[in-house]
DNA sequence: AGCACGATGCTCT
DNA sequence: GAGCATCGTGCTT
């Protein structure tokens, strides 16, 4: 079943904590591949790890500022694309950062391709994609993406999944935001650690 | 197993 | 012009 707008539309702390668990589904690149959603991390206008902190809109973060239900797809690092699910309500700017997706079996063959190519992959598929660029990666996920919705009939959809128990959730502070000062030890973070 | 570093280009001041 | 919501390699223990 598919998550829709009542499941988007709230808060972006709320929505990072009950994605594990679901179903990310990927048309891109043509070929569908799924992941089951282990980690997670919330953004918000109102704390500084937000690249829209203090609700400024640039031509780079303005999906954020969706209603909830959208994608919110970045570039950084000069290689690297980052997949995130808009949260929230129109004109306010939060999304939940995706890190890292299970593979799921029907797709395997073809996610060990676009990660490894015909080189060597770890044993375990679960390590395939513990990353959000390897995630994007995996998916067929780029700039095209941005600002494009989460629905049956686009290239990209969640489906809800198990209910994860609190004690298989890991919460901690989000990954790679120093420079927030003390919002970066905020407990944004969520991790899926029980299913394995 | 863990750390350091280079890759590489877009975004915003 | 600086810095980045990262990753893989190669080196050290």
């Amino acid at each position: 079943m598919a998550l829709d707008a009542t499941f988007f539309r709230r808060p972006a702390l709320t929505v990072a904590r009950e994605l594990l668990g679901c179903v990310l589904v990927s048309r891109a690149g043509g070929d569908e591949t799924r992941f089951v959603i282990a980690e997670t991390e919330a953004y918000h206008e109102s704390e500084r790890g937000a690249h829209c902190f203090g609700g400024r809109k640039t031509a780079r973060n303005a999906a954020m500022f969706e209603a909830g239900g959208v994608a919110y797809v970045y570039f950084t690092y000069g290689m690297h694309w980052m997949l995130n699910v808009v949260t929230g309500e129109a004109g306010t700017g939060e999304a939940v950062l995706l890190r890292t997706g299970w593979p799921l079996a029907d797709g395997l063959p073809l996610v060990r391709q676009r990660r490894f190519g015909d080189g060597k992959a770890p044993r375990d598929p679960c390590r395939w994609c513990d990353g959000p660029a390897k995630l994007t990666q995996a998916a067929a996920i780029e700039g095209s993406l941005n600002g494009s919705p989460l629905h049956p009939d686009a290239l990209l959809q969640v489906l809800a999944g198990e209910a994860v128990g609190e004690s298989e959730v890991v919460v901690g502070p989000r990954v790679g935001i120093d420079y927030a000062g003390t919002d970066a030890a905020l407990p944004w973070r969520f991790r899926w650690v029980g299913g394995r």
